[in-house]
DNA sequence: CTTCCTGCTGTAAACGTTTACAGTAAGTTA
DNA sequence: TAACTTACTGTAAACGTTTACAGCAGGAAG
């Protein structure tokens, strides 16, 4: 009685059953209106062969995987894992499957994704990348499905995307100026990557706008995570000259409260810190954490709403939605 | 130039162009070995027409789909961020592809999603459930495709599986016992589910063998989140006569933290704190957490690499594997 | 030289659906 | 009653692969 063994029914076997054609079998079970008399032998044939219509067979014919792929660089990160959540609460609406891609926090890597798209293993895409390259551009424009992009790498315009205003850095600066006055410090991530090259500019140019010179008030980890934060923070010397810290993403401000939680640091007192993204962990942590909010789980919801819209009707006009920032308020700042 | 004017090169016209047949080049693409002259025609038509294979009509034919389908209970729940990450870590090594299940908190929705797996669309899965229940006893017992399982659900017996060893609790126990004295708390998540009833019995246990009552000294949160750790933790009167906290994850430990913050009471001189799982969330904390190590990557790398080794070799021994628990040593104990 | 392998080839038949098409019965209209 | 429409039916042909099978060339063995 092991798995192998049991062979399962086909639409064949349940049009047999039901002394039926097998098109009606197809049409009963696509919604489509049957015979009156025929409909009950129907019903009863597949419950009493435990049918289930086959995908392998049924995405060959109908060219239709019901498969949605989400692109995620790194599962690690509770941003993309709130992301997922919110695609996940509207695929799981329809009859559509979530694939996880593998990661793609590289170029190679994305190319790769992309590039394995073209088997037809997913009706749809939902693309996040954290780098941006022309062969990424490129290949992402030969692709064969409807796409979504959510965030802010660049590809051709026939994509509905999800974009990220870039106010963020510049609502933090304000909100702690305003309300501590000093002088500020800019915990990125790195350069390499969109948000972090985003970030940075963002930081400058609202520097620039209060005169003064961002450069030598950043800091760049190496990647967007805790033991990077505690890195890079430990490089800065003489940090306690600074009455706020900004962090270009929630993990990195966990560094932030680490670092200054061993260095008797009290925030919000001595130093205030905001990260961005408003993720599970700003709750979290103590004190919980003040950070922008950009919609993550909403985001992930929209893509997926986008995407399903799209295979419903692929001539709506393709959509750009920008995300604004906003400041959740807790005790870190 | 829309993606579905573009049409797809089919193995058929691969083989018209390299000016072979058909079935040497599904040999060719799986890896036999085919003609010295006839190899280059085939590559170089293959590359020429941009030829990718039809996931369908392979997995219509072969009858497999090269997808492994997990369920994951709560994504939002850490530990199953890090077990799905253990599972990428190893799928991604090979052509298989990750389906992501949409939740199975309840029964219902386990039975579902045991009931659809029915349809062909994954090659194995691997199951965890927070739930246990006869029917998904039943309905897990008639998988048609190899399964293993993470956790302690009751299922038949051909099946791998990866358990969690019972002493977490009791390691915790002794370890605050011994190092501090005292009373001690258990904040237990919902005993209707599988860890739950576990941790309780666990807990129980472990205090009768020091001849104390348990049920007193617990407390019983609705899921395993931080508010209803936070709500679980304002019902306890007189919290500050224990002098330590066992938490049945990291989730409800975050919330005695900060709990505790909020009453000034001091982590861990005056109590303190132990949680279960050992997430990245523990080193984020602060302080940071103490907490039982289950492994959770390694379980889903195992998870992983026991579905892979039976879809190549079906006639295996079924495994059965316990991870036992492992303290971690941090500042919260 | 024949016989037997060995290692490759191409032909053709699946796999389980969906769907274009033609057919038919019943209802509607004149 | 006949002619048309409506609403369904069944037949059969796809969809793009893999693979059983038979065929064939060339080398080895006798």
């Amino acid at each position: 009685m092991s798995p192998s063994t049991k062979t399962r029914a086909t639409m064949h076997d349940v049009a047999r059953e039901a002394n039926v054609s097998i098109a009606s079998v197809s049409r009963f079970i696509n919604g489509q209106t049957v015979r009156e008399d025929i409909e009950p032998r129907i019903t009863k044939a597949i419950s009493a062969l435990n049918f289930k219509p086959n995908s392998a067979g049924r995405a060959l014919r109908a060219s239709r995987t019901q498969q949605i792929c989400l692109s995620v660089p790194d599962i690690s990160n509770p941003v993309y894992q709130t992301i997922t959540k919110g695609v996940q609460n509207i695929l799981n609406k329809t009859d559509y499957r979530l694939m996880l891609a593998p990661r793609n926090l590289s170029v190679e890597e994305n190319l790769a994704l992309i590039d394995s798209l073209d088997s037809n293993y997913a009706d749809g895409f939902i693309f996040l990348s954290l780098v941006d390259d022309p062969r990424i551009r490129k290949a992402f424009s030969k692709l064969r499905i409807p796409a979504v992009v959510i965030g802010n790498v660049q590809v051709h315009d026939e994509v509905d995307t999800i974009k990220v205003s870039a106010g963020a850095v510049e609502l933090a600066l304000t909100y702690l100026v305003d309300k501590y006055g000093g002088e500020v410090l800019f915990l990125n991530g790195p350069t390499s990557t969109i948000p972090g090259r985003n970030r940075e500019k963002g930081f400058l140019e609202a520097m620039k706008n209060r005169g003064i010179d961002g450069t030598k008030h950043m800091v760049e980890a190496e990647s967007f995570d805790v033991e990077a934060g505690l890195v890079a923070l430990s490089k800065v010397k003489n940090i306690s000259k600074y009455r706020s810290i900004i962090c270009a993403n929630d993990l990195l401000a966990a560094a932030a409260l680490r670092s200054l939680s061993t260095l008797k640091i009290d925030v919000p007192n001595q130093i205030a810190v905001i990260g961005i993204d408003n993720t599970d962990l700003a709750n979290v942590l103590s004190p919980s954490l003040t950070s922008i909010d950009y919609k993550s789980e909403y985001r992930g919801e929209l893509a997926a709403q986008f995407i399903l819209d799209r295979l419903d009707n692929p001539k709506t006009l393709y959509r750009k939605v920008n995300i604004a920032p906003e400041l959740v308020e807790r005790e870190s700042a």
